[in-house]
DNA sequence: GTCTATAGACGGATAGAC
DNA sequence: GTCTATCCGTCTATAGAC
């Protein structure tokens, strides 16, 4: 492996990296070629070997930069909510606003590219590159556990897993919110109304509609103590 | 464009679908090559070309096979929803019964492959390739429509956009709960239960929790009493 | 750091024998 | 219908001049 060089040339890099957080998202990983990125960021075909070493490199920096990011900003968000909870357990709508609510900020962000990237990343979630896979689960793993530990001191009676399914659902539910009418075209020409604001309202209702919908009546495997007073 | 051979040599053919269906599914379609397909299937290079004339058509005919039969099955039951109805509006449970019901009938079928195809069709939703979103487009068409007619009678206080991105919602969840934790490795090894029965009842509880959630405090056009969807 | 040129592998597709 | 052999394009990656 090729070492990278992050602090030069700055601009260079960042048109690259521009430039093929587009075209993953128009058109995938492996349609999208080196020649594709670097003649849309207009810079020479073997820079991107030169500053990232690899494709699979460029793919995982062009997450990187804006997973780090968006993160920061979900585990600042639940902080708020905990300290502004006063040491009870905060409320499950609030746990789904700080985590979905910035997936919302930065994709409505279109000055700074946030709302390109996550596209990308809405439909990155099923992707089926095993790499890609191992490096999102490592860039959520942090968040996944803080934002899991809240919300199972938020619904002790609940089991973990129903709230592990649910928040799986709410996941997919939101891809397809920011991926809006791009990824299907099932419903082409019909969402007249895309205005961000509007989205996170709609989204929002239908998520906590879902999350505090009746427990299926599965026959539960009388499992021991799910109930962690925190 | 080439001929395809429809009725000839069935077993050729047969096993290059099944052989691609699954590749595609494991490793996305630019990654699959036709070589992997048919040193899978057992069978000559060119018998692809042969039987399908491009990747493309094999590909829209890998979806074709099983779509036709999965929309069949989900205008079937919602026809029987609306006879059970006699003349009433079909009840929203009822109408999303039929649709997702038949989603993951199939996809709980492993025998004939109806597994693999399902966790095809969900990542392929977000598929950015052109052609895919067109032609899975044209094979929903007929389904969409009824099914959203069916809706409009059955929430007719609710603005149909509303019920437009809800119903979409209602597509990213089912997604995420097929692909189950194939694609998203965020949770790993925390699913213990993969039973599709209660996976079923589990996701049928989020989409109809959903659907009835309030509807958002947009700056409506002052509709008459829109509290519940449902 | 940036460029040209190219190595070296693999891709889809086809020609033509059987 | 099935096979071998091959064309020809594109890909990632790198070598080496500047």
């Amino acid at each position: 492996m090729r070492e990278t060089h992050h602090r030069q040339a700055p601009e260079t890099r960042e048109r690259i990296l521009d430039a093929a957080e587009g075209l993953f998202m128009a058109h995938g990983f492996e349609a999208t070629s080196m020649r594709m990125i670097t003649s849309t960021a207009h810079v020479n075909l073997a820079a991107v070997n030169y500053h990232f070493g690899t494709k699979d490199a460029l793919i995982h920096e062009v997450f990187r930069r804006r997973l780090h990011d968006l993160n920061r900003r979900r585990l600042a968000a639940l902080s708020n909510a905990e300290l502004a909870a006063n040491g009870a357990p905060v409320k499950p709508s609030r746990i789904v606003e700080a985590f979905f609510g910035e997936s919302l900020k930065m994709a409505a962000d279109t000055e700074h590219g946030g709302a390109v990237f996550m596209r990308l990343l809405g439909r990155t979630y099923t992707e089926p590159n095993e790499f890609v896979r191992k490096f999102l689960a490592e860039e959520y793993s942090e968040v996944v556990e803080r934002f899991m530990g809240a919300l199972y001191r938020a619904l002790p009676d609940v089991p973990r897993e129903e709230i592990l399914w649910r928040f799986h659902f709410m996941m997919g539910a939101m891809s397809f919110a920011i991926a809006g009418t791009d990824a299907l075209q099932l419903f082409a020409g019909e969402f007249d109304d895309k205005d961000p604001a509007k989205l996170m309202e709609r989204l929002m209702s239908f998520l906590l509609g879902g999350l505090r919908g009746p427990l299926p009546n599965l026959q539960a495997p009388a499992r021991d103590d799910q109930r962690d007073a925190a």
